[in-house]
DNA sequence: CTACGACCTCACGTTGACGTCAGAGGCAAG
DNA sequence: CTTGCCTCTGACGTCAACGTGAGGTCGTAG
């Protein structure tokens, strides 16, 4: 398939998948022409992509895991990497529960009719 | 207090705080020679602001919501606001959860000797 | 008085993941 | 053959939340 067919599948913009080819996220085979061919694994290659960036990795740490995934192999160095990260994950999990729970506090103490400050 | 000392009680730098206040979220009186002067109150303001910046919120969103917070009232529009950010708070939750569980399986299948490729 | 750190106001620099525009070529339909 | 959409390669623009200097003031300890 073209790139814009990917596009269109995985609802990432031309750009989008261009510059994870420029950082080394996605290979493509080429036309004769020069225009990028693309096999249909790419749709779930974009949406493992689409995930860790979601994550919160950049494209570099992406780029050094990717080859990881590929082989399905992993030396200690990529091993502590990807455990950091998933730790990072759980802590910001944890921060986002925190300000959830915070924000919902706010939605009830200025929804309410407010009684304890509408009499003092 | 001044700025440097709210700085350290809030580990947020200097730069940081006087963006806050040129964006409306912090207030501060001067003294006669300009400086900022906070009351100990600001020490938990700032730990909101950044709470909320955590959850993803931008500046403009914050600036929106903290007088809310302040009068302890919502306007609908408000209200609205908030339970979509707090919507898109739990997507996001859901989201980091299938990306760790993600990271967690590229762990696994990184880290086993990985019977099943070596025998196949 | 003088040193020295904390503070002030501009105002430009940074970073990542793209958006967007320009100018040119490719390709199936009519 | 030409219309019209798709694709190509640069290359500059964007946006947010600050970082980082420049150049000057404040305040207090010695």
């Amino acid at each position: 398939m073209r790139i814009g067919d990917l596009a269109s599948m995985t609802r990432v913009s031309v750009r989008a998948l261009r510059y994870y080819e420029e950082q080394g996220l996605l290979a493509s085979t080429r036309s004769e022409s020069g225009q990028r061919l693309y096999e249909n694994a790419a749709v779930n290659r974009v949406r493992l992509i689409q995930q860790l960036y979601g994550a919160g990795l950049s494209s570099k740490t992406i780029a050094e895991l990717l080859p990881c995934v590929d082989a399905k192999v992993s030396t200690p160095e990529s091993r502590e990497r990807l455990a950091a990260e998933r730790d990072r994950i759980n802590t910001q999990i944890a921060e986002l529960i925190i300000a959830r729970d915070r924000l919902n506090d706010i939605i009830d103490a200025t929804s309410r009719p407010n009684p304890e400050c509408d009499y003092v």
